[in-house]
This record gives C-alpha cells, structure tokens and sequence, in this order.
DNA sequence: CCGCGGGCCTGAGAGC
DNA sequence: TGCTCTCAGGCCCGCG
C-alpha cells in the first residue's frame, strides 16, 4: 500500500505502538525481501529503542537507540499490522498471546509496549535495512530523493525550478521521486485532474523561459498539495482491500476521480467528459481529455 | 538526459 | 471447477 498518503497513515498507526518502546524480540520468518534483510537482523535490533518513527517519501525511518536508523519500504504489496501481544511484553509468553499467522508475515516486531508489529508483504518488493543515522542523507536511496510535497517550501517556484529544462510528460516527471517526493500512479493522475492539466504536457511548460513558475505551476502544487491532505485525512486508499495496521480500511479509494474509472463520466462541475486509459512510461495514466486540456 | 523493455514477486479478476 | 491471461499503488537496470 504504497503512495505518500498510505505510507503517512501506516506511520501514524505505528507510532503509538513504536515511539518510545524496545525491542523485545524479531522474528524474521523471510529475509529474502527486494534486498536481503541486514546480517543479524533480528540480533541487531532488539534491546534497541525507537527514538521516533518518521517518514521521507514513502520510507518509514525509525530512529533507534544506538545511533541506526531503521529504513522501511513497503513496496507494491506490503502491509503492517499491530496486535496486542500478550499486554505485558513478556517474552515467554508470545507463543500463547500471538495472532495467528498468516502467509507472508515474513518480519515481526515485539516490542516492550506490549503489541505485535507484523510485516505481511506477499510480493516481497518491499525492504528493510539498518544505517547508521548519520549515513542516512547520503544513503543512495535517500540521497536523490525530491522535495516532499506536504512541507511548506515545495511551492510553484521550486517545481517550476525542478521541471524546467525536462524533456518527459508531466506525467512521468510527477512519478519520478526525484522531481517530487512521495507520488505514485494513482497520485499523480488524481493532481493533474483536479490541476485540469493533460498528463501528455511536457513538463517544462509549468515554468517560463528562465524558470520562473506559471499558472500551470501554482494550480499544480495546490492540487498536489490538497489530494495528500484529503487522502490522509481520509486514512489514504485501500485498493483490493489492503488493510492497515488496525485492520480497518482508508477511505480515500472512493473518492478517486479519476483513477481505475476509464469509461466513467467525468465529475468535473460542468464536464461532460469521460475518463479515459492510456499508457505512459509502461503505466496506467486516467484522465479526463475534455477538462484537463490546460 | 530520456523512453523503453525487462525484471523482481504473488494474487486477483476476467474470460473461456 | 480450472486454466490462461492480464493487470496491479514501486523501483531498478541496461540499452539505444
């Protein structure tokens, strides 16, 4: 369950369990992920304490005592889940306390607050590494990372900045976490249709000769901006019913407007629009042709 | 720098 | 019922 909104609310159902507790016992039933789990996984973490759960893009960091960082990606299909273990964190007594298993619980966290931590990610494309904390910025993975867009310096200007000069589709630049943190396919399709901008625009045409935003780069960053917002609120999407760490469902999946409803009416105020499917970059891009015509 | 194709994995859904 | 096919919210690599 991956896009920056998903990633922000399985943080947010982490936290409580995480922030503050130890490491009282790991369990890595599968270390094959999309890289291997780090030598002496499980060994390595416990005793430890989770300082802070952060995100960055779509990584979960967990600050831990010691001075590593605990990376976390959760790929196309992973999932988190919390469970009350036994309410006393002893660890004897987990066997008995334990929810039941299910296929592709391949990482578990008990943790000194007492609850389960159970990763569950059927197509393994997610990960989980350890770094030490002051090797993170300069980690390949985060090194390159763009701006996240929820923070109040990723305005018009600095998308603008980013885009001019690229010879891609808005499309694919929104996608590319280099130019923006944290979007994915259904993101991207739902900004650019609430910015009423084409998908197929090149992306430097958001900003002038020498740089400087336009129109099309304002309307952009607010519709970026106000999907995330929305989408969190709404506990992000459960697509094929992905649950998150409580078990329960986000919301924002039916208030798509665009995204998976090739065929449908467009609900712009006024448009009589249908939605239509395209590929872009080997991906998946809907869009309404009628209204997202700036 | 860019697009493209392929790959990594498993599961769900459609169509026959 | 089962088979085959396509597709899936991410990301990485190599090629031209």
């Amino acid at each position: 369950m991956p896009e920056l909104p998903e990633v922000e609310t399985v943080r947010r159902g982490l936290q409580p369990a995480m922030e503050g507790a130890r490491f009282v016992k790991v369990e890595a039933n599968r270390k094959d992920l999309r890289r291997p789990l780090p030598q002496d996984f499980a060994h390595r973490l416990k005793g430890r304490r989770v300082l802070a759960l952060r995100r960055r893009a779509k990584y979960l960091l967990a600050e831990l005592s010691g001075g590593d960082v605990l990376v976390m990606h959760l790929g196309m299909s992973g999932s988190f889940r919390v469970c009350s273990d036994d309410g006393a964190g002893t660890p004897g007594r987990f066997h008995h306390a334990r929810s039941r298993a299910r296929a592709h619980d391949h990482v578990v966290f008990h943790m000194s607050s007492g609850v389960g931590i159970t990763f569950n990610d059927p197509r393994r494309f997610g990960l989980m590494l350890l770094v030490p904390a002051e090797k993170l910025a300069e980690h390949p993975l985060m090194k390159a990372i763009g701006p996240e867009p929820l923070d109040r310096s990723f305005d018009a200007g600095m998308l603008a900045r980013i885009c001019a000069g690229k010879a891609t589709s808005l499309k694919a630049a929104l996608s590319d976490q280099k130019v923006v943190a944290g979007l994915g396919n259904i993101y991207v399709c739902e900004a650019l249709h609430r910015a009423c901008l084409s998908p197929k625009r090149d992306a430097a045409t958001i900003a002038t000769r020498s740089g400087a935003p336009n129109a099309r780069a304002v309307a952009l960053v607010a519709a970026i901006k106000t999907v995330l917002r929305d989408a969190i609120a709404a506990g992000g999407s459960s697509l094929r019913n992905h649950q998150l760490t409580d078990g329960e469902l986000g919301e924002f999946q039916h208030r798509f407007r665009v995204y998976d409803r090739a065929g449908e009416p467009c609900v712009t105020t006024g448009c009589t629009g249908v939605i239509k499917r395209i590929v872009q970059n080997g991906r998946s891009t809907f869009f309404c042709p009628k209204c997202q015509n700036q």
